[in-house]
DNA sequence: GCAATTCGGTCC
DNA sequence: GGACCGAATTGC
């Protein structure tokens, strides 16, 4: 583990050399002895720093000329990091992937206390990607200072087309997902509230008979719900006013629903 | 000259 | 209060 990493002097260099910055804190990332204190996210586009103060105490003197967690995370956000988790230090940099190292070539650090202002001609570059987009994917297999040119900038925007579609497809699925969630759980709402519907011939995981709709999912949309149940809207049954039960009360909650299978 | 480091400020 | 940024300083 954690021998300093040697400066490249030489080797594959008509792009400017990743700064001894990302290479160290590559190096760091990749250094699956340490894993329990930094190590890369579940897919490889972000890492993680699990435990700061071990990382400040033990491995920043290591690799860098100080011992300041702020520092390093300074350096991150000059490097246009992002901290992509509240709850921890996960850092994510769309040319900082696991297996992926030579994208580092692609991350410049921001200039800093000069008059000169970012160059238009290579806002594709991954350190600045956050000025136009926060977390597009770097491109796949082109290189991308290719992006720089028409035939570069058309590419790209046929892959953003792609992800776009892509994108709409998932959104769709979601929405009917969604949809199925809200009509299990509107189903088990009213078999609680309304009549003792035999339960034995309703399990949990049956899906409702009726089929939604897009318009009904717009319906949904527009009705204020609670839990997911529509409120307000107009009941078919007779003789109920408003909400006769509590929702909390019965089996049907809501989060013991959406922990269970859909 | 540039990267690294530090400190203090702003923004949400 | 956390995340991020600007600027000054330091060191190579």
């Amino acid at each position: 583990m954690s021998r300093p990493p040697v400066e490249q002097s030489g080797g594959e260099s008509q792009k400017s050399l990743p700064t001894p910055f990302l290479t160290k804190t590559y190096q760091l990332v990749e250094d699956r002895t340490v894993d329990d204190v930094i190590s890369w996210n579940e897919d490889g586009s972000a890492f993680i720093v699990w435990n700061t103060a071990v990382f400040a105490r033990d491995l920043l003197p290591k690799y860098f000329k100080h011992n300041n967690f702020s520092s390093f995370v300074r350096q991150l956000n000059t490097y246009g990091f992002r901290k992509v988790v509240p709850d921890r230090w996960e850092f994510s940099n769309d040319c900082f992937r696991r297996g992926e190292k030579r994208l580092l070539c692609d991350i410049q650090r921001r200039r800093i206390s000069s008059t000169a202002p970012i160059s238009p001609v290579s806002s594709s570059n991954c350190a600045d990607e956050r000025l136009i987009s926060s977390n597009s994917p770097p491109a796949t297999t082109t290189t991308p200072h290719a992006t720089s040119n028409t035939a570069g900038l058309m590419d790209e925007n046929e892959r953003l087309r792609k992800e776009n579609v892509e994108l709409n497809r998932e959104l769709s699925r979601m929405k009917t997902l969604c949809n199925n969630i809200f009509a299990l759980i509107s189903s088990n709402y009213t078999n609680n509230i309304f009549g003792n519907v035999s339960q034995t011939d309703k399990p949990l995981n049956r899906f409702p008979e009726k089929q939604f709709s897009s318009e009904m999912m717009i319906e949904e949309e527009m009705t204020p719900r609670l839990f997911g149940v529509a409120i307000g809207a107009k009941r078919a049954r007779e003789g109920e006013s408003g909400f006769g039960g509590r929702p909390g009360s019965g089996t049907g909650t809501p989060t013991a629903l959406v922990g269970g299978e859909i």
